[in-house]
DNA sequence: CGTGCACTTGACAAAAATCAAATTTTGTGG
DNA sequence: CCACAAAATTTGATTTTTGTCAAGTGCACG
């Protein structure tokens, strides 16, 4: 990624999603900068950057939100913790995501990273009184929490299908999707998740995902490079196998 | 309902959310009225009534998205059609909910009365000049997504559940919940939408949906006085099986 | 009052969950 | 860099559950 094809990557915070009205874009599915750079250092002022380890709670469902967060590297993982100490993963974040919404001041999920982890930390009072103050801004949030809706909407889709490979795949095509919106290198998918994690979020048991993968290796629609790193062998199978989520 | 209870439900657009930020509130899950009294009259300039039968398709994933809609009476089903004629409903709006986001323009999903209703048709140029220039208003929205946003999670987190009857009655105690959210009587759940329906929300078939619905009044849990109106006898029964969705 | 569509029910097959054990990978300290 | 311990992944055998398909029933609408 040269600076000139992603010069908002800088210092700052920054709000990834795709255009919510305008139609025939360069390429359909690639994200945009939603802040402008005047837009962004503004927010910096009220940010300060943050890190932590692999494997650390940022936040828990219940606790007072008192702040958002906006990643600049590293993923998370978003999940409701269940009685049985089962847990279900709700999104995974990337950079350019913003989590820490809440629910009547409280948070409305856990939240932990999976590998190491730099983010800015807004404090939520501040950041409503600029919201108030910036109709800009306000647009722009709206924009990405269409996106996020929509992201939602498909991961309820994936949930809903029955049959373990379909979900799987999907649950590839997901992650290659995003991988290629963030401009990032789309020959192979990186998995920075855990199967457990995975199983979590598409609904089977960790077992039932490997399965799923070795499945998928065996009738060569993919190859495993190692357990982080896939590579889609026979697009088409792929694609036949994915119940398709594109419009219409 | 009287006038006092609910004076924002006279005719001009309306959006229900619970409150985002404010806690300790009244009644915690309450719905309010985000939208004032001006800012209700200033929408209806733009706005126009329109009406549905039963059954009809109000618009379909793919088409240019021009308008959105704003629920006065009835409900909604919000699918994707899959390719073998089954559909994935993605989920079920009610009066005061808003519908018709577009995806680069063109409507994410299809819309389907399934009731008589009743709508405020926006046209969207229109409201993105409103929107650009109220920030209150801008805000309003924001909440309204984020609103949605638990929704589709909420939903994500029905379809994760394995067993029948778990979904079954998280269904059902969603229903409850919006019902009386909307402040509506809420001795019986009101099932406005078909078996397969529910099977198609909750992704299983009408067939185990309707078993479901069956073992649970056999256990005594409901009492199923028709095909659209159930009872919660048991109470206890009843939250033990609905994997609990609250936060912590 | 009849016809059609929605719902229910049954028998069977298919699929994934569960439980548990074996194996690989990862991380740590020497 | 290697050895070891801990964690993650894979695999197998069994069980539970729901999907599937089809037939039967009943409600609702014209």
């Amino acid at each position: 990624m040269t600076p000139a094809t992603r010069p908002t990557s800088s210092y700052a915070p920054a709000l990834g999603a795709v255009d919510l009205w305008t139609s025939g874009t360069p390429r359909a599915g690639d994200m945009k900068q939603l802040l402008s750079d005047a837009e962004r250092s503004r927010l910096a002022t009220i940010a300060s950057l943050t890190r932590f380890k692999k494997g650390a709670v940022i936040y828990r469902a219940g606790e007072r939100a008192d702040a958002v967060f906006n990643i600049v590297s590293g993923v998370v993982k978003a999940y409701r913790p269940g009685a049985d100490s089962s847990e279900h993963i709700t999104a995974f974040l990337f950079p350019g995501d913003v989590f820490g919404l809440s629910v009547e001041g409280l948070y409305a999920n856990s939240t932990k990273a999976i590998t190491p982890l730099t983010a800015y930390q807004l404090p939520v009072s501040a950041l409503q009184s600029r919201l108030l103050n910036d109709a800009g801004l306000e647009f722009r949030v709206i924009c990405k929490l269409c996106h996020e809706l929509r992201e939602a909407q498909r991961h309820a889709f994936l949930l809903s299908q029955h049959r373990a490979l379909t979900k799987v795949a999907m649950f590839l095509q997901m992650l290659e999707q995003l991988q290629a919106a963030r401009g990032e290198p789309s020959a192979e998918i990186y998995l920075p998740m855990a199967r457990a994690d995975i199983g979590e979020y598409v609904g089977m048991t960790a077992a039932a995902v490997s399965r799923g993968f070795r499945a998928l290796a065996k009738r060569g629609v993919i190859m495993t490079r190692d357990l982080r790193h896939v590579k889609i062998i026979d697009r088409t199978s792929f694609e036949k196998l994915a119940a398709s989520y594109g419009p219409s």
